[in-house]
DNA sequence: GCCAACGTTGGC
DNA sequence: GCCAACGTTGGC
C-alpha cells in the first residue's frame, strides 16, 4: 500500500464535497498532467491511502484523508463535449487522461498548511515542497506518520501493521 | 490581483 | 530535438 496526496482546490471540489457525495465516494477526474497522469495510470493502487490538500484558498493545508477504491479507468469528462476538462485529441479507444475513484475517510483534528510544513526541517524533501505543482504526489511513511502526529490523528491500525 | 515557477506547444 | 513563446498553477 502506497500513500499518496492529492491536491484539490476546495472551490471546485473539496474535502467536504468528498464526504457529501453518495457513498462518500467520487471519480478524482480533472488531472491534466501527465507526470500525474502517469502515477495515477500505473502506480496508484486500489486501496492505497490518500491524503487530501486543499490549495488556492486562504489557508493551503493537509486536511484529511480518503482511500483508492478503484484501479485507473480513462476520465470520462475528456470525451465530454463543452465540459472544461474536455480534450479534443483523446479517443474512446486511446484516452489520454486517467483518474481513480476515492471514497472519504476523515477529517483531520488539526489541518497541516503549507506554512507549517514549511516550517519544518524533516519536510523539506516533501514533494510538496520541492515540486509544488504536481498534483498527485507521494508520501513516505515516516512523513506520513509525522503528518499525522502534527494533525492529530491516530495511526490508522492497518495503514503500517505494528504501531 | 500579482507574479514566479514551471509545464506544454509548436516552429524550425 | 531544441528552445522560445505561451499558458497555468498556486502562494502570497
Amino acid at each position: 500500500m502506497r500513500i499518496w496526496l492529492f491536491k484539490t482546490e476546495p472551490d471546485a471540489f473539496s474535502l467536504d464535497d468528498l464526504q457529501d457525495a453518495p457513498d462518500g465516494t467520487s471519480g478524482w477526474d480533472g488531472v491534466r498532467n501527465y507526470q500525474a497522469r502517469n502515477r495515477l495510470r500505473d502506480e496508484v493502487s486500489n486501496g492505497d491511502r490518500v491524503l487530501i490538500y486543499h490549495s488556492s484558498c486562504k489557508v493551503p493545508a493537509i486536511v484529511g484523508e480518503a482511500e483508492v477504491v478503484s484501479d485507473a479507468y480513462p476520465d470520462p469528462t475528456q470525451f465530454s463535449a463543452g465540459h472544461p476538462g474536455e480534450d479534443s485529441r483523446s479517443r474512446p479507444d486511446q484516452p489520454r487522461w486517467y483518474q481513480v475513484d476515492v471514497r472519504y475517510h476523515r477529517h483531520f483534528p488539526q489541518p497541516l498548511s503549507l506554512a507549517t510544513i514549511r516550517d519544518h526541517a524533516e519536510f523539506a524533501d516533501m514533494e510538496l515542497v520541492t515540486r509544488p505543482r504536481l498534483s498527485i504526489q507521494q508520501i513516505t511513511d515516516r512523513q506520513y506518520q509525522q503528518i499525522l502526529a502534527l494533525c492529530g490523528a491516530d495511526e490508522p491500525r492497518s495503514a503500517t501493521g505494528a504501531a
